[in-house]
RNA sequence: GUGGAUGUAGUUCAGUUGGUAGAGCACCGGAUUGUGGUUCCGGUUGUCGCGGGUUCGAGUCCCGUCAUCCACCCCA
């Protein structure tokens, strides 16, 4: 028979056990952390009509949506969870309560070029929160401190959330009279740290800006500092563009209450250069970095929109959310090596190994250790003693009984410890009790204690 | 979409100016049929990405193709 070779395709990412293991935990300490702030699960279909997915239309998005049609429908694969959210809030607006707060976790498809940190199938974990017309800025503020809380609970403390204000920049670019080109300059202004100063005001220059306008724009973006710092050097712009100055004010406010939600002064930081990929905010922006793994760009990025649904929906609904980049983040702490191999925990405590053809005992104590919430399996193929001891030491599992005549004659099950070597017959009741105290406790972090750096 | 590299065992890779394939790890068996990790002994791994060309002879050189990786673009 000819065999078709296996292969998984590019950009898709596919894990072992132990990794998988990791990632739901991080999964699970997410959901945790976003139910905590009061955040409802939703979840949409992979599968959009193609209409409902471009709305918006043109760009990045059409070239790298996957798109297909099956008979008459024209469909495609979501590309991020906001165009879905932003569908079902304008289809549910009437029996939703707002503000509506969701966190949404899944999958998302990009048909652009894999390579180092970038996916064509990642996960998305997002926060949104909209209003029905109206969303107080105390919102804005509230994100990224759920960001922090999320990270810190993953066990990261070399991250930071950047903040910056749309408004800021597009009064900015109003007053040098380049606002019809702001996104173009916003996007070569981003590169500053990647090129540097020199570079950028070239670039700026070949695409046509002013000299005296790409001098303005260097000094601007070259405001550097503590976030005090920056908001006083940007005091001296106030006065000469309404958007400007209510973007000024917009981000004092942000900064004040982030730093009430209890975000450490060097988690986050105001960035007058960030601004790519995030043409539909309207206000504040925020995109975080691994502060060792900048090359891998962001892991999580969002801010506020003014009308979330206009595609689908007269009604205003303003909004403010945030995505992280779920295996962008998780490939990042792989190379890092901050996922530990030996924080693991094994899929069972107990393997069961029935020495007799009946396995009816077996069974049982099997049962009564699943009803004391103790993980167990049974290993009942015909393999060598070695092997499935070799099956409980590769697995990880730190207890094996051993269910033969002698024991079931005696009414007892002889649990070893492979770690300690040790074994005793017990009844199977005290194997419980037993067994449970040596059981570690949940809540692992997912990086290695020692390697946490001091904050 | 643009540019640059690389494709050899399950995996990581070696393979000399061209002479019909090798190592570590992994895997399987044994030392050890009711006791794992360590050790020792033995063993299997293959369309050398695919197609064509040059040559007496190609893993090696040439052309094409596909795939993967890296960078740019853009993005989580």
């Amino acid at each position: 028979m000819e065999r078709i070779k296996p292969r998984t395709l590019s950009g898709f990412m596919e894990l072992l056990p132990k990794q998988q293991v990791q990632f739901e935990r991080m999964l699970e300490s997410l959901r945790r952390t976003y139910a905590l702030y009061g955040f409802t699960p939703l979840d949409t279909p992979l599968i959009e009509a193609t209409e409902i997915l471009l709305a918006k239309g043109g760009g990045e998005t059409e070239k790298q949506i996957y798109r297909f049609s099956k008979g008459e429908a024209d469909l495609s694969l979501r590309f991020d969870l906001t165009v879905p959210l932003a569908k079902y809030v304008a289809l549910h607006a009437g029996e939703l309560t707002f503000p509506f707060r969701r966190f949404q976790i899944g999958k998302v498809y990009r048909g652009e070029r894999a390579q180092r940190g970038r996916f064509r199938e990642f996960y998305q974990a997002d926060i949104d929160i909209i209003g029905d017309g109206k969303l107080d800025l105390l919102n804005e503020a509230e994100i990224p401190s759920i960001i922090y809380r999320a990270f810190s609970e993953l066990g990261l403390e070399k991250f930071c959330i950047r903040v910056n204000n749309r408004k800021i920049l597009t009064g900015f670019y109003d007053m040098l009279g380049l606002n019809a080109r702001a996104g173009e300059i916003m996007r070569t202004a981003d590169k500053l740290d990647k090129i540097g100063a020199e570079k950028v005001e070239e670039l700026l220059i070949a695409d046509g800006v002013p000299l005296a306008s790409a001098h303005e724009i260097l000094g601007f973006i070259g405001i550097t500092g503590s976030n005090e710092e920056i908001l006083t050097a940007l005091e001296k712009y106030r006065g000469k563009n309404e958007t400007f100055d209510c973007g000024l004010d917009e981000l004092h406010t942000v900064v004040k209450y982030l730093t009430a939600f209890g975000v450490a002064e060097d988690h986050f930081a105001v960035d007058l250069t960030i601004a790519r990929g995030l043409d539909y905010y309207t206000g504040t922006v925020y995109e975080t970095t691994m502060t060792d793994h900048p090359e891998i760009g962001s892991v999580c990025s969002g801010g506020r929109y003014d009308n979330l649904a206009e595609y689908y929906t007269d009604r205003k609904l303003p909004g403010v959310g945030i995505s992280i980049g779920l295996t962008r983040l998780f490939y990042v702490l792989g190379e890092q090596g901050y996922l530990n191999d030996q924080l693991v925990t094994a899929p069972a405590d107990v393997l069961i190994l029935p020495m007799t053809d009946d396995l009816s005992t077996a069974i049982s104590f099997a049962t009564q250790l699943r009803q004391n919430g103790i993980r167990s399996q049974i290993y009942a193929e015909q393999k060598k003693f070695k092997a499935k001891m070799t099956y409980a030491d590769k697995l990880g599992i730190p207890y094996v009984a051993f269910i033969g005549e002698d024991e079931i004659t005696g009414g007892v099950v002889k649990i070893k410890s492979l770690a300690t070597g040790e074994q005793v017959s017990l009844r199977p009741t005290d194997a419980c009790t037993e067994i449970k105290k040596g059981l570690p406790t949940d809540g692992k972090p997912i990086r290695e204690p020692e390697k946490r750096i001091e904050g």
